[in-house]
DNA sequence: ACTTTAACCGACCACCCGGTTTGTTTTCTA
DNA sequence: TAGAAAACAAACCGGGTGGTCGGTTAAAGT
């Protein structure tokens, strides 16, 4: 598989390039000119290397999207006792590197949901496998949370963290307008507050 | 203003079709033809009453889209003096039209937003408008309910308006996978849950 | 009945995009 | 060092898109 040759670098170039301007412009108004543009390669390089655009995008999706949102949302909560403390933080990191106009993956996985919604089925599988692997690894940090006594018992894992995702998709959408910063900051007060209802109610009989 | 003519009844279902393949394909993605080809009808009608593409889209939002965003999202709060059971029931209706795979115009206006952020800000002024004014009419309702008693008095009424707000767009994006409807449910439930963080804490002294 | 004008048709244009193909350069290897 | 294979260049193709334009129908006014 590790083919130790040119190959993997021009490809690795083409796929992080690839993702900045399909992130920045959308997969649709991205066209493979623009990519190759970019770092001065032509076509040729572009079909010789990828199938077709659709699969140059899903090896995007596996080798870039998905090992980003593992190290960046998945890891940070998982294996720690307190996943509302964790979540918090995290939460946090990401919206921080959103108002700097950076890469925020999370963000990335929601447009990109949005925008094939009901076109490339394929790539929706990819897609939402991913962001499956996210959930089915935040509500197993809640139920873990439940178990260390961190949650309180009545709460439905996986309700919260639908809610929890619901929020952070949303919000990303918000941050794009005026003050992203400050929208952050509101954000997450609310946040807080929603994680602290979380927290077992009373001291258990 | 309102020449009584056939360019009216024309032009008004351009518009809902126009709407209609929109939502479902993006505005990059549908032509003009698929527009007309629905319609049965042929470019230089289309380009007879409307300058382009864009002008067209944007006579679509502030006659289609504001005015349902309105009476969809911000009558049904404005004007009670609870302002927490109106904003769930209001999400509540909202996401079962959702459910039902019909037109959430909430999710139209989250689409549209992530569709065109960077893209066209022309267009984008126009949908940032309409998110400012449910978000402000948002804030005010939660501040008179502050005012009757209803919330408390320490809740941040624009955080809170952020984080509903939030929520909301992002559970659109989740709905579109498996089990919506599961998933509607969980997200109300938490929402109960947030929404019932913001009443007051216990009787004033 | 005749003219005017609003409403509409459909061929056409320039452009863009994904993809192919043919040919050239680089790089490895025997 | 010769040749084969890998890596890349660039012209090209077919389909689609936003938009234009001269012409045609239908209705309205006189």
């Amino acid at each position: 598989m590790e083919k130790t040759l040119k190959r993997m670098a021009t490809m690795q170039r083409m796929q992080t390039t690839g993702l900045e301007l399909f992130y920045s412009n959308g997969y649709y108004n991205t066209s493979v000119d623009d990519i190759l543009k970019k770092l001065s390669l032509s076509k040729g390089a572009f079909y010789y290397h990828f199938e077709s655009k659709e699969d140059f995008f899903i090896q995007i999706i596996q080798n870039l999207l998905a090992r980003k949102i593992y190290s960046v949302l998945i890891e940070p909560i998982e294996g720690h006792d307190n996943p509302l403390e964790r979540i918090e933080d995290c939460f946090d990191d990401a919206l921080e590197t959103a108002v700097h106009n950076e890469m925020d993956f999370g963000c990335v996985l929601n447009n990109f949901l949005t925008e094939f919604r009901g076109k490339d089925q394929k790539i929706m599988k990819h897609l939402f496998d991913i962001f499956s692997i996210w959930e089915v690894n935040l509500v197993s940090a809640l139920q873990k949370g439940k178990f260390n006594g961190y949650v309180d018992r009545h709460v439905d894992c996986e309700a919260a963290a639908t809610y929890l995702i619901s929020s952070y998709f949303g919000v990303r959408t918000l941050m794009v307008g005026t003050a992203p910063s400050a929208r952050k900051y509101r954000f997450m007060s609310q946040l807080r507050m929603y994680l602290k209802s979380l927290e077992p109610k009373a001291i258990a009989v």
